[in-house]
RNA sequence: GCCCGAAUGGCGGAAUCGGUAGACGCGCUGGUCUCAAACACCAGUGAGCUCACCCUCGUGCCGGUUCGACUCCGGCUUCGGGUACCA
């Protein structure tokens, strides 16, 4: 073997993860260094065998909830943004630990959603099979970074054992209403009572809401009583807080579904680019509005971040205002608006409805109708975003109608404009253009009047813009001239309430939750249909009566699908399942035609269930004497299939007709048995037939497993009955033995799961309720909630509804989910694009013998591309496609560019490595592009060669390099821009990822992601580890005393990571580690009395070191059970202060002061010093301000 | 458009309550060690200038308050997030 062969160094070694070889000859630094690879296995391995993180409810110490959000197990995988929250979670609650607290820390899986579900429509794939997979992937990702998770809590909103309890959650909120008087929601019951008693009059009509206000007709007691079955549910559906109603929504024929505002882009879906149309469609929605006010004021109750509160505040945007009627001019029928400037109504000069508004159509004249109708169907065809943000294109048309002016009675006509949304308050305004920017931009465009009402208190040109302030006095306003804006508010609403004209109220910005989704990978809304009058024909869907699941009837379990589309009739796609309807319980059938005797065969009528009580009875007592007698296969079988773990509910040792089968499934009609081996006996063979027969006379399917197969294949034998549950397909209708209602077909949206699980991680496993009283008392809410703030308006909002909700019920003990939370920057990643060019071929053709290849065509160059220096370049003739280098640029050329994205592995700095781009778009987007031209300045790549714009070949290409433009965006799969952990766990260790990605800045700060600095974090902790060992990576740590230096640096240390941690500020907590190591690295500290508190202050940060140094300093048990330390000010306090000392605000020299001095005498001693007799030069100072321990400044 | 944030050296960032701008790390430059490279260690590193001093300038832009402003106020610019069916 060579001399040197044993020396291996350099990036290479750390990129393995090899302990570090030094040569052979420098036996001085030949040592083993840390060795994060093998130590970070062996204490993952360690902390799950010893289930380190297990939490247990109770027992003496205080009691601490940290909580991350719910992540959503995407195909591409955790990137290095989500572990940022997780891991800054992670350190405060090992912190808290440290502290001696009873700290919860779970992890789960927000698992219903869009992404699964766009996939499996791409694939086929079943989204529970993918979903799995990637909760898989996600797990062991997370695994590798050593979080402090208690995986024993783990939930995943898809499964059948959580959303059982959501689709409970949405039963009690059907089945309650919002009281105004008592401000809490209650049980239908109590508003029925008070129906009964003393009908409806009206007065509830704040909790009712939708898109458009509208008012239930008040009713009798009397008339309440004589009401139909649907009329009662019609009435009760104005109240319930999941309630039908009817919503706008974007509805695209073409794909036969509803699309959110993100995916249509002008006027047509983003996917496939079919027309879509705002359409007024039933929909359950959430009655959140009742909640609007409790919403806005607990916010003052919660440690959150004000821009936070702020959001939801205006997203809330409770305003107070007035309703005013206009009535129509030659109709019988009144436009509705609201305002929050009554003062201003004398202002108006026109009166402007949403498109949608209901009444554009009765209205509108003849001599408009075409106009109006041509109009209405282009603002149709936008979202409402980009309704509202088009605010440069002014658009409306007149629809010839007029309303009167309450006071003035003048005819001022009705315009309709998209920038009123039907779903905010009216749909209707009344326009001021002097006093409203938006109504005056309206109004200039169309050449309307612009009265001026108000007086500003400074002078204004009203040419140029309005007067939108609350500030000035009323003008040309009848009983309101002279009065303040305030004042002359109030004045308004008393009039306009005199009159009738309207009232006083307070509108909310806040609209009611769209709660269903024509989706299929979501929790199924646990409700039927059953027809208003007994006909087993209905012919129309408004004769249904909508009837919720009995709560013993939940889950509803999700069916199976043929395909994840809607239907051909725009159905969802939950229309698909067949025979997927509600079927009440069969009841038993009547005595009689049965025999005695428990036996069968030729002439034995089976039926449903047995029959007479007596031998339901028995047959009870022997099921139960079979559960205790279970033998081991059925125990093991029961083990696995028990609590619906299958996603269907099973039942062991019940009685199907005279039999007592093995283990049920009722819902799907399947029996398990698992055979002794008497079943050999050829005698019970025929028995077992005969039974098997009668079974599938009853619709039951029959499987058999003896109880080897059970005891040794367990899991393929528990996977086939998963796959025969899921497969089995029910016979319909009358086939079972009753009637069939259809199910509700639309699905929760993904927010739905995620309102409550905070508090599912509480008590995971209860089977009889979603959290018991008791731990949902003991652990109350979240101390510390932990998420992105892109959440604001929504997860935020809805979970603290939901809280709000349960409390309400009595379910739990707190009104907000989350007491103090921290929003968690996004990590941006930096993708890549590559710019496309079209259509600019010229039509000419050429060939040449001399070219490589023989024939050519010209590429005619735009005079907008510059920076080519050519304006026509010869390319190969089959050549397809030309991608344009990122240094060129086209800015007049826009209509011809398009962008994709690349893979950024493909393109590191920018530089597109062409054949690996070729390989991808075949492999990965089966699309060949080989013959593709990918041009730069002068040259362009083609083939495999490079040529310059004459078609010649270059050989020297090394300067040659086609550019991707970078862009800094979210990291997501279809941006082709995630960066996995996993590579940096892999390179550098999970110790050094965690402390990197807090290094990195802030917690709440947006930042792109690059691995610059990491090699520093890596630095550090190396260093640390070799605080602890010699120069041969011997433990070296001795037992000497502490000096006051070493002890300085400790106690400053211990201080300021725990200030650090407590106010979440982790980078610079990671960079006093860095400063303590260095200092004492410098004083040759390797005292345990010093390196010891500092493990246990590490070990939030980095506990795999931790716990391996902890370990090698002796200690049995894990650092995670130690107590962080505590500092000691003596150590830390120092004999004098330097004073900056400035003069005139500028710092000019400092001066050393003994401490304890009194300001006058700081002062004496400053400007006693030499320094200061220079700067003065010879003045005196006006004045001189002393900060004690802070400052001196001198002002001449 | 509207709502919520952010902007500090070549880069990530620090300055916690209006009091020394640039901690810590990366990168870069020079040095020690080495045949050499790498690793490690040491030193320097905001810009300008007549270059270890001194001075001037300097926290996105314009203005203000203050003895003193990255920090507070008014007005902008650019970037990021949300905008109700992405999660």
């Amino acid at each position: 073997m060579a001399p040197f062969s044993n020396w291996s160094i350099g990036k290479s070694a750390i990129k393995s993860g090899i302990p570090y070889l030094r040569s052979p000859f420098n036996s001085v630094r030949k040592f083993m260094e840390y060795n994060f690879s093998e130590i970070e296995k062996k204490w993952q391995k360690a902390w799950k065998d010893n289930q380190t993180y297990r939490v247990t409810d109770g027992g003496s110490k205080p009691k601490y909830y940290v909580l991350d959000m719910f992540p959503y197990p995407s195909g591409a995988g955790l990137h290095v943004g989500h572990p940022l929250g997780y891991i800054a979670s992670d350190i405060f609650s090992r912190y808290k630990r440290l502290k001696g607290f009873n700290v919860l820390h779970p992890m789960g899986f927000d698992a219903f959603g869009l992404p699964a579900e766009q996939y499996a429509i791409q694939t086929g794939r079943h989204p529970a099979d993918t979903t799995k997979e990637n909760i898989a992937r996600y797990r062991e990702q997370l695994d590798k970074i050593g979080f402090s998770f208690d995986w024993s809590r783990e939930v995943r909103t898809c499964e059948p054992e959580y959303y059982r309890w959501t689709q409970w959650v949405f039963l009690q909120l059907f089945k309650s209403w919002y009281n105004c008087k008592t401000q809490k929601a209650e049980s239908l019951d109590t508003l029925i009572a008070v129906f009964e008693k003393e009908g409806f009059k009206g007065e509830a009509h704040q909790v009712l809401t939708g898109d458009i206000e509208h008012d239930l007709a008040p009713f009798t007691a009397e008339e309440w009583k004589n009401f139909s079955e649907k009329e009662k549910s019609d009435v009760l559906m104005n109240f319930r807080l999941a309630y039908l109603g009817e919503a706008w929504v974007n509805w695209c024929p073409g794909l036969g579904t509803v699309l959110a505002n993100d995916e249509v882009k002008d006027g047509v879906s983003e996917r496939g680019g079919y027309p879509v149309e705002r359409k007024r469609m039933p929909q359950w929605s959430l009655r959140i509005t009742a909640y609007a006010d409790r919403l806005l004021n607990d916010l003052n109750g919660i440690d959150w971040s004000d821009s936070i509160k702020e959001a939801q505040r205006n997203w809330i945007g409770r305003s107070e205002g007035t309703s005013i009627f206009f009535r129509l001019e030659n109709h019988d029928a009144a436009v509705e608006v609201f305002t929050t400037r009554p003062d201003t109504v004398f202002g108006v000069s026109f009166v402007t409805l949403a498109p949608e508004h209901e009444l554009v159509a009765k209205i509108t004249t003849a001599e408009y109708k075409a106009a109006v109708d041509a109009y209405v169907n282009t603002a149709k065809n936008k979202s409402e975003r980009e309704r509202q943000a088009d605010v440069k294109n002014v658009s409306g048309q007149f629809t010839g109608a007029y309303v009167i002016h309450p006071f003035t009675a003048k005819k001022v006509p009705v315009w309709i404009g998209e920038y009123v949304l039907a779903g905010y308050g009216t749909g209707a305004v009344m326009a001021v253009p002097a006093h409203d920017s938006r109504d005056f931009a309206f109004a200039s465009h169309f050449g309307l009047e612009k009265p001026q009402v108000i007086q500003p208190p400074a002078a204004w040109n009203f040419e140029k813009e309005s007067f939108d302030e609350k500030e000035g006095v009323c003008i040309n306003s009848d009983f309101l001239d002279g009065l303040e804006v305030k004042a002359a508010i109030r004045k308004a609403i008393e009039e306009i309430e005199k009159r009738g004209l309207g009232k006083g109220k307070i509108n909310f910005r806040l609209r009611d939750a769209a709660f269903g989704r024509q989706r299929y990978w979501g929790e199924p809304i646990p409700i039927y249909y059953k027809p208003a009058v007994s006909s087993s024909a209905v012919e129309n869907t408004a004769d249904l009566i909508p009837v919720p699941l009995d709560e013993s009837e939940l889950p509803l379990i999700l069916p199976e699908v043929d395909k994840f589309l809607p239907t051909e009739t725009g159905e969802p796609p939950l229309a698909r399942a067949r025979g997927w309807a509600y079927r009440p319980h069969p009841l038993p059938l009547s005595e009689g035609g049965g025999s005695d005797a428990f036996t069968f065969g030729e002439g034995y009528t089976p039926r449903f269930f047995t029959t007479s009580p007596e031998k339901w009875k028995l047959l009870k007592e022997w099921a139960r004497a079979h559960r205790k007698a279970a033998t081991p296969a059925e125990d093991l079988l029961w083990q696995e299939l028990r609590g619906k773990k299958t996603g269907f509910q099973i039942r062991r040792q019940h009685a199907i007709d005279v039999f007592i089968v093995d283990f049920v499934c009722l819902s799907r009609k399947l029996v398990i048995e698992v055979d002794g081996g008497y079943h050999n006996d050829p005698g019970q063979q025929e028995y077992d037939a005969q039974r098997t027969l009668v079974l599938n006379e009853l619709g039951f399917k029959v499987m058999r497993f003896t109880n080897e197969q059970v005891l040794q294949r367990t899991s393929e034998t528990v996977n086939e009955i998963a796959n025969t549950l899921r497969t089995t397909v029910l016979p319909e209708g009358e086939e079972r033995g009753g009637v069939a209602y259809p199910y509700e077909t639309t699905t929760m949206p993904g927010w739905a799961g995620s309102s409550w699980y905070f508090l599912r991680y509480m008590d995971p496993h209860n089977e009889n309720e979603f959290v018991s009283r008791e731990k949902a008392d003991y652990w109350q809410n979240v101390d510390l909630y932990l998420g992105g703030a892109e959440h604001a308006t929504g997860h935020l909002l809805y979970v603290r509804f939901w809280t709000k909700f349960l409390y309400d019920i009595g379910k739990i003990g707190v009104q907000e989910p989350a007491k103090k939370l921290i929003n968690q920057g996004m990590i941006q990643g930096m993708s890549e694009k590559i710019k496309i060019k079209q259509s600019i071929f010229s039509g000419t053709t050429t060939t040449s013998d001399a070219h490589p290849v023989a024939s050519s065509k010209s590429f005619l160059m735009p005079q907008e591309m510059e920076g080519l220096n050519s304006t026509t370049v010869t390319l190969p003739i089959d050549s397809k496609q030309v991608f344009v280098s990122a240094e060129i640029e086209d800015s007049k050329d826009e209509l011809m560019t398009f962008f994709n994205y690349v893979p950024i592995q493909l393109s590191k700095n920018s530089k597109l490595e062409i054949d690996k781009y070729l390989e991808w778009n075949h492999k990965e987007r089966n699309n060949d592009i080989s013959s593709a031209v990918f041009l730069i300045k002068n040259f362009y790549w083609f083939k495999g060669n490079w040529y310059d714009y004459s078609m010649n070949v270059i050989s020297n290409t090394s300067n040659l390099a086609f550019l991707t433009k970078s862009e800094v965006e979210k990291m997501s799969k279809s941006k082709l821009n995630v960066e996995t952990p996993d590579d940096i766990c892999d390179q550098y260790g999970a110790d050094t990822l965690r402390m990197y990605e807090m290094f990195l800045g802030p917690i709440d700060q947006a930042k792109p992601w690059n691995t610059n600095g990491i090699t520093g974090v890596h630095g550090f902790l190396r260093r640390f580890w070799r605080l602890f060992h010699d120069d041969k990576n011997g433990f070296a740590v001795n037992e000497e005393a502490a000096t006051k230096a070493e002890l300085k640096v400790l106690h400053k240390t211990i201080k300021k990571i725990g200030e650090d941690v407590e106010r979440f500020s982790f980078n610079t907590g990671v960079s006093s580690f860095m400063i303590a190591c260095n200092e004492l690295t410098e004083l040759k500290c390797r005292k345990r009395s010093i390196l010891e508190p500092l493990v246990i202050a590490l070990s939030p940060f980095a506990p795999h070191i931790a716990e391996e140094l902890w370990e090698k300093l002796g200690h049995t048990g894990s650092v995670n059970f130690a107590q962080f330390p505590v500092y000691d000010e003596q150590y830390l306090t120092e004999d004098s202060f330097e004073y900056p000392v400035q003069v005139n605000g500028k710092l000019r020299f400092k001066y050393s002061v003994a401490l304890g001095l009194n300001p006058q005498q700081i002062e004496k001693e400053v400007m006693g010093s030499e320094e200061v007799q220079k700067w003065l030069d010879g003045k005196t100072p006006k004045k001189v301000i002393v900060v004690p321990n802070k400052i001196v400044n001198i002002v001449v």
